[in-house]
DNA sequence: GATTATTATGAATTTGATTTATATTAACCC
DNA sequence: GGGTTAATATAAATCAAATTCATAATAATC
């Protein structure tokens, strides 16, 4: 034999009833069985764990570690059957999210905090490392929700739309180019881009403006920080474009103007497994996500 | 069915090999069985916990969480294994002791400490708290070992003998008694006597020397401190009856003399379970406490 | 598309936990 | 102290379920 969580229980019942006949009923199963279960447990440990002789039953020392081991153990088995139940009521589960848009986390971070307080079960995760496959990732089980602005169509993912968006240049104030109604592909040749420090194609500059008029900036630099990007810009050390969200109530000297004379839209998307887009608790988010883009203003300072 | 430790193993195992049936390989036992067992589980929880559409096997959110369950609860279930096997090897196991004499502490704490080197796995105890009963504790093995200075002929019991000592008169050497060079019961008929704080059958003053002789103190006064009772003997408050041991190299200005003209002797004894009486660490801990009188000037200071 | 490795499934087997029935032991009570 | 009662242990029988064997289905690789 072998010890067993049956056997963890049986000690804990023991020890609590003080006698095998009592702890037998609390446990519903005959007093028979639970006599065999100590004994085969005390010859596979090869000590007493009992003290017979004395009534009410009383441990022996090592009895008393085998309690403690399930006193320490029973109530973690009993958590994890909990959690599993929550999660089978779609109370609880894992939200676990990859964003391949940098400037995200600008709105995501307000829209994770409401959630996390309708939904305090399911465990939040921000996986920011992984954006290069981000939908292998939520295929298998990596992830549960990518956040991206391009949907490829795909077997059992679905992306849902959250907000659209405008990819907006942004200048200091007295920049050059400020002084124009729209930019144009050309009127960045000569500029100093300011962009996140990730490839091209996953820039909307480039992938929806540059690249298809084939200009390229004069120079780019690359800065993690939405705040320090636009400082840098602030003080005249470059031009940016920027997702209108975040352009929308900033305190520095700034220009914004749109891409092109009609402007450039964009959509973003929460993707998930199909399997799992009926989960109340995603729905929940995609809608907080959804509105996030409005409330960022006020949730901002 | 129900999680069960064997789960656990699975769990693990898979999450470790990658596959099935290279973690039923290193599980012994068949891809079948662990298929089933998977299976099994699964059905059980209600919820998927690997994700097989990908190789090399994944393991989905729940699933994750109880491979965390498995990864805490294992190890204890393991130490606790090995806990017995060294219990059963003689290595480890519980010395908890009872002390009937108040004294004790004075050559048991430095013994002990010796003790603990020599058997770091056996876990030490000291219950003052039950001297009243301790033999009847001691059935119970609620305790493994009782120190006593009268042997009660027991079954399953017995006593070994540790070291004798002389119950001895100490006052402060302008005390009127230091004079004599030896005490009776009757000179004691006017004095303060100060002695611990338990029953008179329990001290070797009362039982062996004003008992029998059917006199009285003039006044009692309980202290608990060893060293608080030769305080006050020393600036005169009192009198008292210690073990010799106790009195052997004291700083204080104190005059010690024999009960009776041939004095008394008593003896310790160490009382355990005949089942426990051939325990290597037992064995050991009786022959540090023989010994501990003699070492007991050397360590004190 | 064929081959190989991996996983799943069904039926048979075996293990071992539980029950039923009964014996043994300890505790209790005049 | 003997009789009663409660508690525990044991033996044989039963039952549940874990594992194996044999084989099918599936995914991965060349």
């Amino acid at each position: 034999m072998q010890l067993e969580f049956r056997h963890l229980r049986a000690v804990r019942a023991i020890s609590e009833a003080g006698s095998l006949s009592l702890a037998a009923e609390r446990l519903h199963m005959t007093q028979s069985a639970l006599s065999h279960q100590v004994r085969g447990l005390e010859e596979q440990v090869g000590i007493e764990l009992f003290v017979r002789r004395v009534r009410p039953l009383r441990l022996s020392s090592a009895g008393e570690r085998l309690l403690e081991l399930a006193e320490r153990v029973l109530p973690m088995v009993e958590d994890f059957v909990a959690q599993m139940t929550d999660c089978r009521a779609g109370e609880a589960g894992r939200l676990s999210i990859a964003i391949e848009c940098h400037a995200c986390f600008e709105w995501l971070f307000p829209a994770l905090e409401q959630f996390r307080q309708v939904w305090p079960k399911v465990d939040i995760d921000i996986r920011p490392g992984l954006a290069f496959d981000a939908l292998d990732a939520l295929m298998d089980e990596q992830v549960d929700v990518v956040i991206s602005s391009d949907p490829k169509e795909t077997p059992d993912i679905c992306f849902v739309p959250l907000f659209t968006y405008a990819p907006t240049f942004v200048a200091a104030s007295q920049h050059p180019l400020a002084a124009k109604p729209y930019i144009e592909p050309e009127d960045l040749r000569n500029e100093t881009l300011i962009t996140y420090p990730v490839e091209k194609s996953r820039l909307d500059v480039f992938s929806q403006f540059l690249t298809p008029a084939q200009i390229e900036p004069h120079t780019i630099r690359q800065v993690e920080l939405t705040s320090m990007i636009l400082l840098l810009v602030a003080s005249g050390r470059g031009v940016a474009v920027l997702p209108d969200w975040v352009l929308q109530q900033e305190n520095f000297d700034l220009a914004t103007r749109p891409l092109t004379a009609k402007g450039i839209t964009r959509q973003l998307f929460a993707a998930c497994r199909t399997a799992d887009v009926a989960k109340d608790f995603l729905q929940d988010f995609f809608a907080l996500a959804s509105n996030a883009s409005l409330h960022q203003p006020k949730d901002r300072r």
